[in-house]
RNA sequence: GUCCCCGUCGUCUAGGCUGGCCCAGGACACCGGGCUUUCAAUCCGGAAACGGGGGUUCGAAUCCCCCCGGGGACACCA
């Protein structure tokens, strides 16, 4: 095979949605599996509806995933080439000009095949095709024409596309023709649809990549997600990026349509969440922690690092997203913990007594060990005469603001005895009150 | 409407080219149980699919035909 060279070519009319992402990242496994060249074409031929910050938007797409470009381009810089290319097609006869604008001759009869890695060989009535515009009356070219000088010019190899675009191949396929030139490789990949098994669109929820990154999924499971989204290797289901370029190629891409399943997504990122080094995973967090407005950047700065690196190692297996996992982390901080809808039954004014004294054994203790913690709990309740279980989860409630998480002790420690005595002291206070 | 594509558990899929190893495997989700101070993790177990009908064959998820269903494309958008 020659040296392999894909593109993935947006329009900029919008943010960088999945199926495009989708897309951009086959072609990028694809050429780096192969040791080729990935290229960025920004198709703006359409200057009214292209924008310059859906360019950037789409650049910040692809480096959050990490799909780094080797070469960039951009079609309106090219419009002198395209000219060129439809003056060849005027001289040779197969266009001609009508109503200000450039039109290209289809044929029409017979049929043409379009032969797809992975479609297959499809074929096209050619009756079913009318001619085209490929320079507008503005001079612009349209879009079946310049891809196909673009994908000639920089010398495509392997066009992978999504499948809406399988109509437009034997009109490109003519082109070529006309042009005496070696059209590259088809192939189309099968879209990916909403749960209702429509084409993904704005209506089915979230569909731009930024806002997966905004809702706290790591880019690692996103590529691992939409790699997994049509294509398959045996019974893998977890891809480090490494693994994803060595196994990857066209021929493990399947021909039917994929639902996005978000259950999925958010299940991988756990499983990423899970996989990266805790130090790692801390600094995403705490990002988060100031996105959501949890804590300031002054208090996040006064916990100790261990407790947050334990914090994080703690929360992670019970949040699926960063979003959560920051949400987890409030009780980290000082301020009032709403007491949550399916813990205010548990707070029973018996407790009063309890727990002011358990908070001003809390007080007393130096070591914020969880086993030094643990020690000093179950000595006050055995002064107190109650049982554990009696008062865990109340405590776990009024320390933590929810009645799940890690282990009592566990949270303890986290939280730190001061804060923890301060919130048992303001709950004691607030149940004598009633 | 015309043309094209697709059709294995709810979802992602393995298997289909080279029929028997598949009374269909894995994963997510779901249900039940163990563990536990709670939740999660984890472990064990469960329910769940070859769209339908005809062929071909000793034998079909796999090959052929018809039907049905779903989707996509039909611009001086890309």
């Amino acid at each position: 095979m020659d040296k392999v060279r894909v593109r993935f070519a947006p329009s900029p009319t919008g943010y960088l949605h999945v199926g495009g992402a989708r897309t951009a990242l086959f072609n990028w496994l694809f050429a780096r599996h192969h040791g080729g060249t990935f290229i960025l074409r920004i198709e703006d031929t359409d200057r009214t509806r292209s924008t310059e910050e859906a360019i950037e938007q789409i650049m910040a797409s692809l480096r959050w995933l990490g799909l780094d470009w080797d070469e960039f381009y951009r079609q309106t810089e090219r419009f002198d080439i395209h000219q060129h290319y439809a003056e060849e097609l005027l001289r040779r006869g197969a266009a001609y000009e009508a109503d200000g604008a450039v039109w290209f001759r289809m044929p029409k009869d017979g049929v043409t095949v379009v032969d797809d890695l992975i479609a297959g060989k499809v074929e096209f009535q050619n009756r079913e095709f009318k001619d085209l515009v490929i320079l507008r009356s503005d001079g612009t070219p349209t879009y079946n024409f310049a891809c196909v000088v673009d994908d000639t010019e920089m010398g495509i190899t392997h066009v992978i596309r999504g499948d809406e675009h399988l109509p437009n191949t034997p009109k490109q396929l003519h082109i070529y023709r006309a042009l005496g030139l070696t059209p590259p490789k088809f192939a189309h990949l099968p879209l990916i649809l909403g749960p209702d098994r429509t084409k993904l669109s704005k209506r089915h929820g979230a569909v731009s990549v930024l806002e997966y990154r905004r809702k706290g999924i790591l880019p690692e499971a996103m590529v691992n997600f939409l790699a997994r989204l049509g294509w398959s290797h045996g019974d893998q289901e977890v891809f480090t990026r490494e693994e994803l370029i060595r196994y990857f190629d066209l021929d493990g891409v399947g021909q039917s349509p994929s639902v996005f399943d978000e259950q999925k997504l958010l299940w991988l990122n756990r499983e990423w969440m899970r996989r990266l080094p805790v130090p790692e995973l801390t600094k995403l967090v705490q990002e988060f922690l100031l996105l959501e407005g949890v804590a300031s950047p002054e208090q996040i700065a006064a916990i100790p690092e261990d407790i947050m690196h334990r914090a994080v190692e703690l929360f992670r297996d019970r949040s699926r997203t960063l979003v959560e996992l920051a949400h987890t982390a409030r009780m980290l901080f000082p301020g009032e913990l709403a007491v949550p809808p399916d813990g205010q039954e548990l707070l029973r004014p018996e407790l009063a007594e309890p727990f002011e004294v358990m908070a001003q054994a809390l007080d007393q203790v130096r070591d914020r060990s969880p086993a030094a913690l643990e020690a000093t709990i179950r000595e006050t309740l055995a002064r107190l005469d109650l049982p554990l279980k009696a008062v865990a989860l109340p405590m776990r409630v009024v320390v933590s603001g929810s009645r799940v998480g890690p282990g009592l002790f566990e949270v303890l420690a986290l939280v730190g005895p001061r804060l923890a005595a301060e919130r048992l002291h303001r709950a004691a206070e607030k149940l004598r009150k009633g």
